[in-house]
DNA sequence: TGGATCTGATTTGGTGCCGAACTACTCTCG
DNA sequence: CGAGAGTAGTTCGGCACCAAATCAGATCCA
């Protein structure tokens, strides 16, 4: 959702508060209520969720604007390099769930790849339905040489943020993750949702 | 990136901790710092930029398959919607800014959203180059009849965090976003980086 | 008046991304 | 064995999304 500052007409600096124009969110808030009446809503969680999106597309843009297009790999692409260096060759259905996305789009997104020759795929023997994806010699070194510039980058994007903060934001938004109540969350952290 | 826990084979629970399973966290952590000798990184950088994209994904990908998908709309059909209705038509550029979407986008969206009846078109008399957009009725029933539906699907993303947790949360990515640096940041607030 | 320039929107070409349908393989158990 | 149920991956149709190129109208001098 939008950023909700930026009321029609306002450009006036507003001097050193440490935050985003307060008055502008105060703006937005009155301007929504007004249009909901006296029905009450939450402008906090709206700030909240809008931001999420906010800042991944902004980091994502950035990162595939600065450093990822020097090596022609898009956000989703490097996730899967990354993946793969760390933890190894693995089946196109787990590295999809490791990569958070869907099968259909890490099958293309494979193909990409094995386009520019980073990765390659086989099949395997014992299971002739299973294919193990796995970097190439070209796309370790792709990754060897991109991750440390890309967390630089991660760590510029965390500037002003103390280390509890960053604590403290992976933290909020893993609870996010897990309020969507989307799989993958075979660790049932608070016993609260378990199936059976 | 990847949600970074699960390191290949463990699937076993590990009790009543209040977070996701601190000990993969560990693990990843060991894991890409063998990968990287001893060259340093920041780990809680990466975590906290990844989760923001796993979390803004997630937050989407559900939100359009329960909510949304009963109109028929995406989550950008719905951004635009939603600010046209608090704000009122307004030229495409300006829309495009607010929707924190590029210019060619928005145009194909605001065709998605005509075709479906839902926002009008028109050219403005004293600039003929701009065209403004706006909610038709139907669009404007649509909106109202959703926004609550989703501001509680805002909420109920944000449950388990503290009115403080999502003040904060806010914050923390406005913070992030500031700090890539795009544009449309005329407010300013720390004063480090003025054009001139 | 009329080019050069600027600005607002659209078009174009190309991925990314999804869910649903499909294909090929494996497994089960009668 | 062999039909049916299940599983892994790919294909398909369709938006969303971007940057760059293009088109059309406005503006600014000379």
């Amino acid at each position: 959702m939008a950023e909700t500052d930026l009321p029609p007409t306002r450009t006036e600096n507003d001097g050193p508060t440490a935050d985003v124009g307060l008055e502008r969110l105060l703006d937005a808030e009155r301007d929504v209520q007004a249009k909901l009446g006296d029905q009450p809503f939450d402008f906090e969680s709206m700030l909240a969720i809008s931001n999420i999106y906010r800042a991944a597309a902004a980091v994502r843009r950035v990162a595939e604007r600065t450093i990822l297009s020097d090596y022609g790999i898009s956000w989703g692409g490097f996730t899967i390099l990354w993946v793969l260096w760390v933890w190894d060759e693995m089946e196109t259905g787990r590295l999809a769930a490791e990569c958070d996305l869907s099968k259909g789009t890490l099958t293309g997104m494979v193909n990409t790849l094995e386009r520019q020759g980073l990765v390659e795929r086989s099949r395997v023997a014992s299971d002739r339905r299973k294919v193990v994806v796995g970097l190439s010699d070209d796309g370790l070194g792709v990754i060897k040489d991109l991750f440390p510039r890309f967390n630089r980058y991660e760590s510029e994007m965390t500037a002003g943020l103390s280390a509890s903060d960053r604590r403290q934001l992976a933290r909020l938004l893993r609870q996010v993750v897990r309020n969507t109540g989307e799989a993958d969350n075979e660790t049932d952290t608070d016993g609260t949702d378990t199936p059976a």
